[in-house]
DNA sequence: AAGTGGTCTAGACCACTCT
DNA sequence: GAGTGGTCTAGACCACTTG
């Protein structure tokens, strides 16, 4: 361990090095998901810094999202858990007043040439064809979102031979089991449509309409799935905190 | 200071004691927001625990927007920033393509009573008046957005000496320099908007408007304002990050 | 009982700012 | 050069989880 990384050699704080090291062998080292990370004190002798210096490092990792410690048990790698997340930009309520969990369903699977847009905010050359999706999502039988999703081919080619039915109701912990491509962040983009009509939302012309553009990213930042979701914009609401 | 408060009394860690009293001091002790806060050092004498759990405390006042630190030069109380919020949620370019800084105007003032949505909102009792204010928010000579603010007539009473024309660009500042009011963080929500004909952004009254709606808050978490924002729906655009 | 992360201490030296 | 926060160490004991 101690001579496969030439910690001490870069003008980065120690903690920062070794920060991310350990981020690399999150994805690279393929540890068992449900398995805690080697305790602090194991990477404290690994790397040859004091236990602070690891425990700092894991802080920030924890802060990133990628990792959580649970006091007694050990540190584990974060499972992907905002899949849901197109529908916090819409309120619902349902008879009771309840608040349901929405389902998630692929109404088409298609393989397509890439293009100049699409391949650039994936980051892959021009000529790598791409995975498209079309997917709604339901509360109480009533469609809420209309969804298009494009996948890079080299990462996902395995969703091809997959018939729709069999794709979960939520996609990121799907994509980690079938193509083990783990979903760790993403960017979203917010803006509001008018004059356009969406097949699945069945809406009229003239009713205005919020889109979501979306850029997630596997734990080293690489965009690997790009999604624009549309919903009724009369639906929206959001809420956020501002320091 | 070790008699004024009883550490080591309570269930919470000590670094959280420290820094729920140090919270304390910076609204009621008055230190100059322009002089470094005493050193880690000193605190760490004053309260009698070691640097690090001082370190831990103000580590945690700094995520909370509160404190920030400059090295070689101490931690000072931050000053509010995030004045121009409102207009994250509007893209604009002007015509050059560069971003432009936006224009506050105050446009009325007055005083009303309260009602019970409001002052409930402020966490104020229902009799308190309150001080009403219509403002606009400009770039390049066009109103971008309109705002109505409400604020409670206990806190703010001196505004009403002011005369519209001296109100300032930024609220925020003007409010500390005025009334010693100072605004650390607050909770927008957001919401699109039909039928509504807004007399400052003078919009069809078909045109959909987004809404926000922000509690302000001061250091110690209490609502101190309460405002109301329109603009044009199709200026919207909002960008969020997701871990 | 053993092992995990959580809290806390008491130092050391470094990088930066100001005078 | 003096003083600030930034980094790093090498321990100790506590709270919690699991066998």
């Amino acid at each position: 361990m101690l001579d496969s990384i030439a910690l001490h050699n870069f003008k980065l704080p120690l903690y920062e090095q070794v920060r991310l090291h350990i981020q690399k062998r999150l994805s690279h080292d393929k540890w068992d998901i449900n398995q805690p990370i080697p305790t602090e004190q194991e990477l404290s002798q690994d790397y040859n810094v004091s236990i602070g210096t690891i425990r700092k490092a894991i802080e920030r990792l924890v802060e990133e999202g990628l990792l959580i410690k649970i006091q007694g048990k050990g540190t584990f790698i974060r499972k992907p858990s905002f899949s849901a997340s197109p529908m916090r930009f819409f309120r619902y309520r349902n008879a009771e007043g309840a608040s349901v969990e929405p389902i998630g369903q692929v109404k088409k699977i298609a393989q397509i040439a890439g293009n100049a847009t699409l391949n650039t905010i994936l980051q892959i050359p021009t000529q790598e064809r791409l995975i498209y999706l079309e997917r709604i999502r339901l509360v109480d039988n009533i469609i809420m979102v209309s969804e298009k999703i494009w996948l890079p081919m080299s990462l996902f080619s395995s969703l091809l031979e997959i018939p729709i039915q069999k794709f979960e109701n939520l996609l990121y912990p799907f994509y980690y089991k079938q193509c083990n491509q783990f979903i760790a962040s993403a960017t979203e983009n917010l803006s509001f449509i008018q004059h356009y009509q969406d097949p699945y939302l069945n809406n009229a012309i003239h009713e205005p309409l919020l889109k979501v553009c979306r850029i997630a990213k596997n734990i080293e930042h690489m965009p690997i799935e790009y999604r624009e979701s549309w919903g009724r914009a009369i639906d929206f609401n959001y809420e956020v905190h501002i320091i």
